[in-house]
DNA sequence: CGCATCATTGAACAAAATCAAGCGAGGTGG
DNA sequence: CCACCTCGCTTGATTTTGTTCAATGATGCG
């Protein structure tokens, strides 16, 4: 606790997240740095967690994209999430035992595990710590408001509007993008599963949405010429993702 | 901390409401049962916290029922929740400081408000109740991610189903209702902006699961000749409930 | 009675799903 | 190196699901 030593990029990414949505002091952020990971990489397809699972650890991404999600008896599978750098997609398993759902992969990652019992401790020495914890999950819950809002009441064009924004916004919160467009790794199908469509529809929205010369989407990078245009059109209000935690919220 | 005393109905639904998710002990009731509550009534469509507040206390649900919901530009409503008795249907806004949806009355109902300073000195003192809240919001979370699967991947015969199992069970984890039905209060407008569907829709729907055999709906009263068969139609497991913390959950 | 709320119905229409097929880039094995 | 395969994207045609519009009952209440 003495000389500030430069923390491993694992560690950066979920203090940069914390400092997102609170406000932490240089202990808070040495006590993450030392947190203890155990860093794997992860590809394309891959179930990290799966439903009915009963984790003893905590997954933080590190670099890619994850996805939660749940498959009903039918097959149909419904998209829950999308996670960047920083998140930590399984925060829930802390305290409610079995997995509801399962963690998937969308894009070759870098992952890094917490022990629970790791994460009991901290917010046991750092309560400033323990409520950025539950802030997170309840911004979390949050997400999943405005995404039962968007797929119950928003046109599939204003859907995928809003899951563009959405993602630029927790990119730019952790400093991992700028609002000008992000690496986009997720397929249509994906799209459709997340969003509550079809494959088909969802193709012919993408080109509606390109034509009116919002998005370019190409080579799995996605290109945003105008941010607010774009929010404006997906009914896009940030305050869901409460990233303002400077006027206290 | 002596001889027992009975708590005030208030308190016993918080009481039974965390008993359903954690395990406590008498300390821990006792806690709960000197917990400072204002009671109040509120009326049908009375809007008790709005998108945008901040509140300094949490709401109690004690009798009736309340929603929440949120509001597009286009003023298309989204409810995102239905909450009976012991629910604490904005806890999150312990941690969130800004409500992002509003809380609303489905029909005439008692409630209480339990500060937040009140809430926190409870956590510090009894882990084990912060534990309980924490499992509670994140039951919540849970909640969100089975309605966000029911809007994008189930039809909406299984939505109303399974809707009408959610309640079920969850009237029946805090002994407020047997498996044969419970008081419906809810309108067919209410219904629609729930499941994402139009009125119109929702009432025919309704009028196919009351051909089917599957529920009485009259004079908001909903019976359920066989919970099993409804159960199996919506496709409802509830596991999401994570009702079962006797096994560890 | 008159008014309001909620439930219901019919008809026309729109959104999105489904079905079926083809296309193109990248990867693999012979 | 090329045939072949897979995956993801695209397109057209058709059908289904659900919406919208408009109107009519039913019920309860001051």
């Amino acid at each position: 606790m003495n000389e500030p030593i430069a923390p491993r990029p694992e560690h950066q990414w979920l203090i940069r997240k914390l400092e997102s949505i609170a406000a932490l002091g240089p202990e808070e952020r040495r006590a993450i740095a030392d947190l203890p990971l155990t860093v794997r990489q992860v590809v394309r397809d891959e179930i990290i967690v799966r439903e009915g699972d009963r984790p003893t650890q905590c997954c933080l991404l590190v670099e890619g994209m994850l996805y939660r999600f749940k498959v009903l008896p039918t097959g149909a599978r419904q998209i829950l999430s999308f996670h960047v750098q920083g998140d930590l997609p399984d925060l829930q398993s802390l305290h409610l035992g079995v997995m509801d759902h399962s963690l998937g992969v969308v894009t070759n990652s870098k992952i890094a595990f917490v022990s629970h019992s790791a994460i009991q401790q901290l917010i046991r020495r750092y309560p400033i710590l323990g409520n950025a914890l539950w802030r997170e999950a309840l911004i979390d819950g949050s997400i999943f408001r405005e995404w039962i809002t968007g797929i119950g009441r928003r046109s599939s064009y204003q859907r995928i509007a809003h899951l563009m924004c959405e993602l630029s916004l927790k990119l730019q919160a952790v400093g991992a993008a700028g609002p000008e467009g992000y690496p986009f790794p997720i397929n249509q199908t994906e799209l459709g599963d997340a969003l509550g469509l079809s494959v088909v529809h969802v193709n012919r929205v993408l080109q509606d949405l390109r034509r009116d010369g919002l998005i370019v989407l190409k080579e799995r990078y996605l290109t945003i010429p105008n941010l607010d245009v774009l929010m404006e059109t997906g009914l896009f209000d940030p305050s869901y993702l409460h990233l303002d935690h400077k006027g206290g919220d």
